[in-house]
DNA sequence: ATGCCGACCCGAGGTCGA
């Protein structure tokens, strides 16, 4: 089974790109962020002629994220369990597909609107924490994956990408990664590439790409499960050199996890069909 | 030291991103 993730930086921007990917590598699940439009004006339709079903949790603008699977789905939350009623930022979606639990975020940045704007992120951080602990304690296969803001580590950004005091980096965002991991939950591309940066995101800014000047940003965290049945994670770099492209690139697992035979992609796959090498 | 770029809003230039 083939899991991804994608920010995407608007899906009406990214949709040929977005096609064109998933023809190439053809995912059985992939959460996007950063749709930046309303539901219904994502392009179902241009996914749906691929086989994918979708379920959106739009906002006007800012944020935004979807789920396209080739099975059904079932939308259990579009909103992080325990946030205020009146929060409408669309930043969440838990489904429920091919047998698993897939929690697709995209995680407050924090650096914008002062402290305020911090202690939201945090207390996002938080419920995540509890959620991914609620989870593990009903013993439950899922995945929590997307754009998570941080930087776990000093190893997980170039020398100069971020000032010192950026929230991405500070202890606060740092230490509540930590809990994830301390939960139990795996980092898929860090356990199988210890010693790649596997950057996810380049500024669009002073020349960051080709400076490989990146941030690793981007996760996909496993349950004690599927961990054990992780086969191949990477970021796909190549998307990042591609026209107009979005300023962060997929990120790709792959599962040795049954699923229905008639979702199974052909056998036979072109070898740039497996990005997993590709860090 | 600051801005660089790009997308959103809309129809200019401010805001946000990381």
């Amino acid at each position: 089974m083939r899991i991804a993730s994608w920010n995407v930086n608007s899906i009406r921007v990214r949709q040929t790109h977005v096609k064109a990917w998933l023809e190439r590598v053809r995912p059985d699940i992939v959460v996007l962020q950063e749709i930046k439009c309303e539901a219904q004006a994502f392009p179902r339709g241009v996914f749906e002629e691929l086989g994918y079903k979708s379920e959106v949790v739009g906002q006007k603008a800012y944020n935004g994220v979807a789920a396209l699977s080739h099975r059904d789905i079932a939308i259990h939350h579009r909103a992080l369990p325990g946030l205020a009623p009146d929060d409408t930022q669309a930043r969440y979606i838990e489904v429920e597909t091919e047998g698993l639990t897939v929690i697709g975020i995209y995680l407050p940045n924090g650096n914008s609107g002062g402290e305020a704007g911090f202690q939201y992120k945090i207390a996002w951080m938080d419920l995540l924490c509890e959620r991914a602990e609620a989870l593990m304690r009903e013993e439950r296969n899922f995945l929590i994956t997307g754009d998570f803001n941080v930087c776990p580590t000093e190893f997980d950004y170039a020398a100069g990408a971020l000032p010192p005091t950026d929230a991405l980096l500070r202890p606060e965002s740092r230490a509540r990664y930590r809990r994830l991991i301390y939960a139990g939950l795996t980092d898929a591309v860090r356990t199988l590439h210890p010693d790649a940066p596997a950057y996810t995101f380049w500024d669009y800014q002073a020349g960051c790409w080709e400076r490989d000047r990146g941030l690793r940003i981007d996760f996909s965290l496993l349950s004690p499960r599927l961990a054990e049945k992780l086969v191949a994670a990477a970021p796909d770099r190549a998307e990042r050199g591609e026209a107009q492209p979005s300023d962060h690139v997929p990120v790709v697992v792959d599962l040795d996890w049954a699923r229905p035979a008639e979702a199974r992609p052909s056998e036979a796959q072109p070898a740039e069909a497996r990005p997993a090498e590709a860090v």
